[in-house]
DNA sequence: ATTATATATTGCAATATCATGATATCATGA
DNA sequence: TCATGATATCATGATATTGCAATATATAAT
Protein backbone atom coordinates (compact mmCIF):
# COMPACT_ATOMS: atom_id res chain seq x y z
CA UNK A 1 0.00 0.00 0.00
CA UNK A 2 2.50 2.79 0.88
CA UNK A 3 5.16 3.75 -1.43
CA UNK A 4 7.77 4.82 1.03
CA UNK A 5 8.39 1.56 2.67
CA UNK A 6 8.97 -0.11 -0.59
CA UNK A 7 11.13 2.37 -2.33
CA UNK A 8 13.92 3.85 -0.45
CA UNK A 9 14.68 6.21 -2.88
CA UNK A 10 11.21 7.70 -3.21
CA UNK A 11 11.61 8.01 0.41
CA UNK A 12 14.61 9.73 -0.04
CA UNK A 13 13.46 12.69 -2.42
CA UNK A 14 10.34 12.96 -0.17
CA UNK A 15 12.25 14.15 2.99
CA UNK A 16 14.58 15.85 1.05
CA UNK A 17 11.75 17.75 0.00
CA UNK A 18 10.24 17.86 3.35
CA UNK A 19 13.29 18.93 5.16
CA UNK A 20 12.99 21.86 3.05
CA UNK A 21 9.93 23.19 4.32
CA UNK A 22 10.40 21.97 7.95
CA UNK A 23 11.25 25.10 9.21
CA UNK A 24 9.51 27.59 11.00
CA UNK A 25 10.74 30.34 8.36
CA UNK A 26 10.80 28.71 5.72
CA UNK A 27 6.91 27.09 6.35
CA UNK A 28 6.30 30.58 6.90
CA UNK A 29 7.64 31.57 3.41
CA UNK A 30 5.59 29.07 1.52
CA UNK A 31 2.28 29.65 2.98
CA UNK A 32 2.77 33.59 1.99
CA UNK A 33 3.61 32.39 -1.39
CA UNK A 34 0.25 29.86 -1.38
CA UNK A 35 -1.53 33.51 -1.17
CA UNK A 36 0.53 34.94 -4.22
CA UNK A 37 4.11 35.83 -5.60
CA UNK A 38 6.27 38.25 -3.19
CA UNK A 39 9.66 39.74 -3.69
CA UNK A 40 12.55 39.12 -0.84
CA UNK A 41 12.10 41.94 1.48
CA UNK A 42 8.28 42.39 1.22
CA UNK A 43 8.87 38.85 2.67
CA UNK A 44 11.22 39.96 4.79
CA UNK A 45 8.99 42.80 6.05
CA UNK A 46 5.97 40.51 6.83
CA UNK A 47 8.24 38.07 8.53
CA UNK A 48 10.02 40.60 10.53
CA UNK A 49 13.65 39.30 9.65
CA UNK A 50 16.72 40.57 8.27
CA UNK A 51 16.58 40.54 4.50
CA UNK A 52 19.68 38.68 4.35
CA UNK A 53 17.75 35.84 6.32
CA UNK A 54 14.72 35.50 4.06
CA UNK A 55 17.43 35.43 1.19
CA UNK A 56 19.21 32.79 2.56
CA UNK A 57 15.84 30.46 3.27
CA UNK A 58 14.75 31.44 -0.25
CA UNK A 59 17.65 30.03 -1.43
CA UNK A 60 17.09 26.62 0.19
CA UNK A 61 13.60 26.66 -0.77
CA UNK A 62 14.95 27.15 -4.18
CA UNK A 63 17.67 24.23 -4.18
CA UNK A 64 14.90 22.25 -3.40
CA UNK A 65 13.05 23.13 -6.58
CA UNK A 66 10.25 24.45 -4.27
CA UNK A 67 10.20 27.76 -5.43
CA UNK A 68 11.08 29.32 -8.81
CA UNK A 69 11.95 33.52 -9.30
CA UNK A 70 12.45 35.47 -11.62
CA UNK A 71 13.36 39.36 -12.05
CA UNK A 72 11.38 41.94 -12.42
CA UNK A 73 13.44 44.96 -12.78
CA UNK A 74 14.92 45.99 -9.53
CA UNK A 75 12.68 43.09 -7.52
CA UNK A 76 13.30 39.27 -7.54
CA UNK A 77 9.55 37.98 -7.26
CA UNK A 78 9.41 34.48 -5.88
CA UNK A 79 6.78 31.90 -6.38
CA UNK A 80 5.26 28.27 -5.65
CA UNK A 81 6.98 26.47 -8.36
CA UNK A 82 4.94 23.10 -7.37
CA UNK A 83 1.47 23.66 -7.14
CA UNK A 84 1.63 20.18 -5.05
CA UNK A 85 3.60 22.30 -2.51
CA UNK A 86 -0.20 24.10 -2.50
CA UNK A 87 -1.73 21.13 -1.55
CA UNK A 88 0.76 19.87 0.86
CA UNK A 89 0.29 23.50 2.94
CA UNK A 90 -2.81 22.49 3.05
CA UNK A 91 -2.63 19.44 4.40
CA UNK A 92 -0.07 20.55 6.59
CA UNK A 93 -2.86 22.91 8.36
CA UNK A 94 -5.59 20.52 8.92
CA UNK A 95 -2.58 18.73 10.60
CA UNK A 96 -1.90 21.39 12.60
CA UNK A 97 -5.82 22.30 13.34
CA UNK A 98 -5.69 18.91 14.73
CA UNK A 99 -3.45 19.44 17.87
CA UNK B 1 -6.06 33.05 4.40
CA UNK B 2 -2.65 30.65 5.30
CA UNK B 3 -2.52 30.41 8.46
CA UNK B 4 1.50 29.50 8.98
CA UNK B 5 1.95 33.11 8.20
CA UNK B 6 0.19 35.09 10.43
CA UNK B 7 0.54 32.50 13.61
CA UNK B 8 4.58 32.05 13.85
CA UNK B 9 3.93 29.62 17.04
CA UNK B 10 1.79 27.33 14.52
CA UNK B 11 4.43 27.05 12.23
CA UNK B 12 7.00 26.17 15.01
CA UNK B 13 5.28 23.20 16.02
CA UNK B 14 4.63 21.96 12.26
CA UNK B 15 7.95 22.79 11.55
CA UNK B 16 9.25 20.87 14.55
CA UNK B 17 6.79 17.48 13.35
CA UNK B 18 8.11 17.92 9.82
CA UNK B 19 11.31 17.53 10.81
CA UNK B 20 10.67 14.60 12.78
CA UNK B 21 9.41 12.70 9.59
CA UNK B 22 11.65 14.51 7.01
CA UNK B 23 14.29 11.95 7.39
CA UNK B 24 14.17 8.66 4.96
CA UNK B 25 14.45 6.12 7.61
CA UNK B 26 11.95 7.90 10.07
CA UNK B 27 9.56 8.45 6.51
CA UNK B 28 10.07 4.56 5.65
CA UNK B 29 8.87 3.62 9.60
CA UNK B 30 6.09 6.00 9.32
CA UNK B 31 4.82 4.67 5.98
CA UNK B 32 5.52 1.38 7.25
CA UNK B 33 3.33 1.86 10.38
CA UNK B 34 0.52 3.29 8.10
CA UNK B 35 -0.04 -0.34 7.65
CA UNK B 36 0.03 -1.90 10.60
CA UNK B 37 1.31 -1.77 14.00
CA UNK B 38 4.96 -3.73 14.64
CA UNK B 39 7.50 -4.22 16.57
CA UNK B 40 11.19 -2.75 16.08
CA UNK B 41 13.09 -5.71 14.90
CA UNK B 42 10.76 -6.27 12.68
CA UNK B 43 10.73 -2.87 11.30
CA UNK B 44 14.55 -2.98 11.21
CA UNK B 45 14.55 -5.92 9.40
CA UNK B 46 11.91 -4.74 6.58
CA UNK B 47 14.07 -1.18 6.55
CA UNK B 48 17.52 -3.25 6.52
CA UNK B 49 18.87 -1.91 9.05
CA UNK B 50 20.59 -2.43 12.12
CA UNK B 51 18.32 -2.62 15.33
CA UNK B 52 19.84 -0.02 17.33
CA UNK B 53 19.16 2.41 14.28
CA UNK B 54 15.81 1.32 13.96
CA UNK B 55 15.26 1.83 17.84
CA UNK B 56 16.81 5.17 17.67
CA UNK B 57 14.69 7.01 14.62
CA UNK B 58 11.81 5.40 16.27
CA UNK B 59 12.62 7.43 19.87
CA UNK B 60 12.65 10.69 17.60
CA UNK B 61 8.72 10.13 16.22
CA UNK B 62 7.94 9.12 19.56
CA UNK B 63 9.51 12.20 20.84
CA UNK B 64 7.67 14.18 18.90
CA UNK B 65 4.14 12.75 19.30
CA UNK B 66 4.15 10.82 16.23
CA UNK B 67 4.16 7.16 17.16
CA UNK B 68 3.58 5.50 20.66
CA UNK B 69 4.50 2.10 21.83
CA UNK B 70 3.10 -0.67 23.81
CA UNK B 71 4.85 -3.28 25.37
CA UNK B 72 3.48 -7.29 24.02
CA UNK B 73 5.61 -9.55 26.43
CA UNK B 74 9.33 -9.49 24.94
CA UNK B 75 7.95 -6.99 22.17
CA UNK B 76 7.51 -3.57 22.17
CA UNK B 77 4.45 -2.33 19.60
CA UNK B 78 5.10 1.06 18.01
CA UNK B 79 1.63 2.41 16.17
CA UNK B 80 0.84 5.37 14.55
CA UNK B 81 -0.57 8.06 17.31
CA UNK B 82 -1.83 10.27 15.31
CA UNK B 83 -4.09 9.93 12.14
CA UNK B 84 -3.92 13.24 10.64
CA UNK B 85 -0.09 11.37 10.68
CA UNK B 86 -1.28 8.65 7.77
CA UNK B 87 -3.59 11.54 6.12
CA UNK B 88 -0.23 13.61 6.16
CA UNK B 89 1.47 10.57 4.39
CA UNK B 90 -0.63 10.33 1.82
CA UNK B 91 -0.30 13.43 0.68
CA UNK B 92 3.84 13.25 0.95
CA UNK B 93 3.12 9.85 -1.29
CA UNK B 94 0.67 12.34 -3.80
CA UNK B 95 3.96 14.91 -3.67
CA UNK B 96 6.37 11.94 -4.54
CA UNK B 97 4.47 10.56 -7.20
CA UNK B 98 4.17 14.14 -9.28
CA UNK B 99 7.63 14.34 -9.94
C1' DA C 1 20.69 -18.73 37.69
C1' DT C 2 21.78 -18.85 32.85
C1' DT C 3 20.88 -18.15 28.28
C1' DA C 4 18.65 -16.12 24.53
C1' DT C 5 16.04 -12.62 22.39
C1' DA C 6 14.16 -7.88 22.11
C1' DT C 7 14.84 -3.21 22.97
C1' DA C 8 17.11 1.01 24.60
C1' DT C 9 20.90 3.90 25.62
C1' DT C 10 25.37 5.95 25.32
C1' DG C 11 29.58 7.73 23.30
C1' DC C 12 31.61 9.50 19.48
C1' DA C 13 33.47 11.78 15.21
C1' DA C 14 31.84 13.58 11.03
C1' DT C 15 28.88 16.54 9.06
C1' DA C 16 25.11 19.75 8.58
C1' DT C 17 22.24 23.47 10.00
C1' DC C 18 21.31 27.87 12.27
C1' DA C 19 21.31 32.83 12.73
C1' DT C 20 23.90 36.96 12.37
C1' DG C 21 26.77 40.60 10.56
C1' DA C 22 29.64 42.19 6.95
C1' DT C 23 30.26 42.51 2.33
C1' DA C 24 29.41 41.99 -2.55
C1' DT C 25 26.51 42.27 -6.70
C1' DC C 26 22.83 44.07 -9.46
C1' DA C 27 19.57 47.49 -11.41
C1' DT C 28 17.77 52.07 -11.40
C1' DG C 29 17.63 57.04 -11.25
C1' DA C 30 19.77 61.56 -10.42
C1' DT D 1 29.53 58.28 -12.60
C1' DC D 2 27.51 58.20 -8.02
C1' DA D 3 24.15 57.17 -4.84
C1' DT D 4 20.57 54.17 -3.58
C1' DG D 5 17.60 50.39 -2.78
C1' DA D 6 17.11 45.30 -3.63
C1' DT D 7 19.36 40.78 -3.48
C1' DA D 8 22.83 37.56 -2.81
C1' DT D 9 26.83 35.64 -0.81
C1' DC D 10 30.45 35.02 2.65
C1' DA D 11 32.44 34.15 7.04
C1' DT D 12 31.63 32.76 11.43
C1' DG D 13 30.61 30.44 15.92
C1' DA D 14 27.09 27.97 18.05
C1' DT D 15 24.33 24.18 17.97
C1' DA D 16 22.12 20.01 16.09
C1' DT D 17 21.99 15.83 13.37
C1' DT D 18 23.81 11.73 11.45
C1' DG D 19 25.12 6.91 11.57
C1' DC D 20 27.58 3.46 13.86
C1' DA D 21 29.54 0.47 17.47
C1' DA D 22 29.47 -0.90 22.00
C1' DT D 23 26.98 -1.58 25.87
C1' DA D 24 23.03 -1.75 28.93
C1' DT D 25 18.40 -3.21 30.21
C1' DA D 26 14.32 -5.98 30.12
C1' DT D 27 11.58 -10.15 29.34
C1' DA D 28 11.03 -15.08 28.69
C1' DA D 29 12.25 -19.79 28.65
C1' DT D 30 15.05 -23.67 30.19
Amino acid sequence: MGMFDEDAEAAGHCAEMMKAIAHPLRLRIASLLCEGDSNVSALAGKLGVAQSFASQQLRILRMAGLVQASRDNAFVIYRLAEPRLKQLIRSLEVCALAR
